[in-house]
Formats: structure tokens, C-alpha cells, sequence
RNA sequence: GUAAUAGAAAGAACAAUCGCCCUAUUUUUAGGGAGGAAAGUCCGAACUUCCAUUCCGAAAGGAAUAAACAGGUAGCGGGUAAUUCCCGUCAUUCGCGCAAGCGAAAGAGAUGCGAACAGAAACGCUCUAAUUCGAAAGAUGAAGAGCAUCCCUUUGGGAUGAACUCUUAGGGAAACCUUUGAGAUGAAACGGCUAAACUCUUACCCGGAAGCAAGAACAAAUCUUCUUAUAAAGAAGAAAAAAGUAGUUCGCUAGAGGUAUUAAGCAAUUAAUAUCCCAGAUAGAUGAUUGUUUAGAAACAGAAUUCGGCUUACUAAUCUAUUACUAUU
RNA sequence: GGAUGUGUGGCGGAAUUGGCAGACGCGUACGUUUCAGGUGCGUAUGAAGUAAUUCAUAUGGGUUCGACUCCCAUCACAUCCA
């Protein structure tokens, strides 16, 4: 789980990024992004029915995704809301796997320092 | 040994590192952190608000649910806060199964028992023998005057019993069971099916409806008024009252609670004593990596007001009792 | 989280005091009209089987002589409540 300060939570932070963010889009995510200059980087994550019916398996999906943030947490660059849309293709994929191309994709889009 | 039926128990533990939620202490430590189904939302209860009625009160408000309507339950007896639940009895009848066993049924009334096909005839009260009689036999169908046992010289004939009505005695907590005697009937006394969509009756229960997204408290904004400045729109500021949105807090977890012992009871369950505190989030915690143990760590699956049931989903390896068949001694 | 409703051919959609399931429209195929296409008209159109027949109203049970309809369980989809 990510410290608190880290978190999105209120429901028009995550309607501002939808309005006003930028879209990038992975193989088994879409990244939202907005930029505004607070002190910490704020990420939220939506994982919905499509991905799949039980509840168990959709929040295996959300802890791994979490965790795969939280690990490079300190590399985030600061300022900005981050909220990722997860597919259906991820299901049953490992953490490393996940790791990896949220690394890539943050790397490519400039959000690491 | 194989197959089956009924039931019981289990649903990993420990350690390290990095994180999250709650509580306490206080500023870094300690303690706790998903399930047997948390699920389906099929029953039921607590709790809250609204509605109805009654009572108390000057009012504000508070308390209660008697009757009626509507509704629910249904072998019988017991348990529970309550139930479509649980326990006992397996009491009667029916259906399924070789059997162990499983499932269904409160009682009555009126109404109805269609079309097609089969059949002589669809509620039945018939037909088949030259005629008459025959509770035999046969035919059609979902359904048609029948059932059981026994005997004989078998186109068939005969005996006894139950079934129906009244009645005697005994057993049982009761449903009911066992039992004594008499009568009726021989083709018409009488009887079958029909509510899990009607109506009534009996006994018992229950005010009705909606639900924690129930609801309660605080409360920016907005609106109103005033002041300042202004040609006006508007802007800025302040104030009392109203308002009740965004938001915050409560509701929220100590409970029809868990564990142990004793007592009552066949049991469900109840009572007493001791002891324990065991998730409480709100974009929503309980995760990631690694090691050890173990035969294995797999399956179904994630708390959202709480609790009691039912139902469904599922894992590997077990245990107990019973039934059927087979083999051996 | 809580509360409701719906499910019938390839598609939409009829049929309910329980009594002939698949009306009607669209689509599809074939034929016909035309120089050709369209339109129009006609026929066929759930599955298995040579046929008789059997199975089919989301799925599985029950009540009933008889169930799309009544009862129970399950599955899928949709709507409402801050």
C-alpha cells in the first residue's frame, strides 16, 4: 500500500485528471497524467468489472499494480496525478512483469528522475 | 474389497526484510488485522426513520401496539429474539430406491374435472356370453365400481379379512396406535382427483412500510438584510435569523459475543460461575519477496450496520455408523 | 452495500383465470417479374433422425392428467437508491 500522501482519493481529483490529462497507453494499462505542481506525485488506480466478475481477483490486480508503483516510489518525479486504467489483458501476469513495463512506460513519458 | 446412504472434523504454522489500516502509549514502540461459506439476498430478528391507532401531557414531547384490515405458520410435542430454521417422535398416507435412506402432505367448502387421440362411455355408476346373474378375467387411457390372503373340479366358482357407520377396552405428552362387538352394502350404498393462482374454518404468531446509500449532529457555499463606494449592472465587507448542498463527525462494532467448567434435558437448548476482548476501512487496510516445517499448501473465494438460519460454490486426505453385493475363513 | 425487474427461432416481439407454443414484423435462401439491379409477388426457414417420432420458452428440480404461465434453487443481463 502507498503512504497516504501518495494517494488520489477525492473524486474530483480523479474527474480533473480525466478532463484535463494526458493519455498514454500500455498492453495492459492506460496512463492518465496531469501536471500540478504540488510537493508529492499523487496515484490512484481503477480497476473495473471488465477485468473480471470476482472480487478476489480484482483486488490480487490492484495490490500487484500497487506494489509495482511502490517499489519505485522515491523515482516519481513530483507534482503530478497519476491515475492508471487497468485491462483485461493483465489478468494472471506476475509482479516482475508488471514492474517492468510500468517502469518503461514512466521512463519513456519523462515521469522519472 | 467394491458401490452407496447418513453424519463428524479441517479450510496451514513459524521466521526475516520492505509497506498499509485500527487502538494504546506517546514519538517510536507494543497489541490486533477476512470466511466457512465473508457469496446468493432466499427467510428471520435487532436497530433507525416515516405512517396509523390508543394513552399521558397546557404545549413541546413521551410511551404503547389492544382490536380490525392485511399477512404469516401448519402431522404431533418441544426449542428460540424470531423464522420457510433446529431437536425429538419417526404417528399416518403417498411417491422414489434392491436396501440403508430420501422427499411431500393443517382441515373443509363450493367450483371444476377441457380440446384432441384412444375408448362403447371422460368424473365414474360401463362394455365384452343367445338371455339372466357374477366384487373372476380382459380392453382404452393421465384418470374408469376396486384391494389383500387362501382353496378348488378354472368360459369360471367359493371362503375369510380390511375398507364404510356405530361401538368396547387398553396404551401414549399428543398426532395416533392396538383391540371388542354389531350393522350396512352385492350395483348403489358410496367413492376418486382439483389451489404451489379461489373461498372459508380451526389453532398459534404478528401494528404497517422502507431501509445504515436507514438516520442524527456540526456546517463552507447559496439565498435574504445592512454598510461602503458607485450613474447602473456588479464588487467588497459585516451581521442576526433562515437554509441544510460540498464536507466533517457520530451511527460503527462489548455483542441474543467467544472459551472453559458445572447443573437441567434423550436432544435442540437453557441456567449459573470463571475468564477473554477477537477487523472496522470510506478511491475503501489485511500486501510483496524469501526461507523452514509438512504427503501437500493446492480449490471456492474478500468484511462494509450487526446477529441467527437456509441455499449454493469448493480442496486434499480422513474418521464413525448403516445398507447392498462379492470373495475368503 | 441495499432494493427491484427481465430472460421465448438468426434479430425484434406475441401468446397467462394453467389447456393447439412460436402469431406478426425484420433478416436469410430459392423461384418469379426486369436488359440488369432494386421494389413487388410466391414458397421455405429451431435441433436430431431415412421415417415414425423425440427434444426444444436461460439452466436444474417440484406441484398437476397437463406448466412459457404456479412454487423452489442456480446462471446471465438490466434498472433504481448518496
Amino acid at each position: 500500500m502507498l503512504p497516504l500522501k501518495n494517494r488520489l482519493k477525492k473524486k474530483k481529483d480523479f474527474e480533473n485528471v480525466f478532463t484535463e490529462g494526458k493519455t498514454a497507453k500500455s498492453r495492459y494499462f492506460f496512463l492518465k497524467t496531469l501536471k500540478t505542481n504540488s510537493i508529492d506525485s499523487r496515484i490512484g488506480f481503477i480497476v473495473s468489472k471488465k477485468v473480471s466478475k470476482k472480487a478476489v481477483e480484482r483486488n490480487r490486480v490492484k495490490r500487484l499494480f500497487r506494489e509495482a508503483v511502490r517499489l519505485d516510489i522515491a523515482r516519481i518525479k513530483p507534482g503530478y496525478d497519476l491515475v492508471f486504467i487497468v485491462l483485461n489483458s493483465v489478468k494472471e501476469k506476475e509482479l516482475t512483469e508488471i514492474k517492468k513495463e510500468v517502469e518503461f512506460i514512466l521512463g519513456k513519458y519523462g515521469l522519472l528522475i
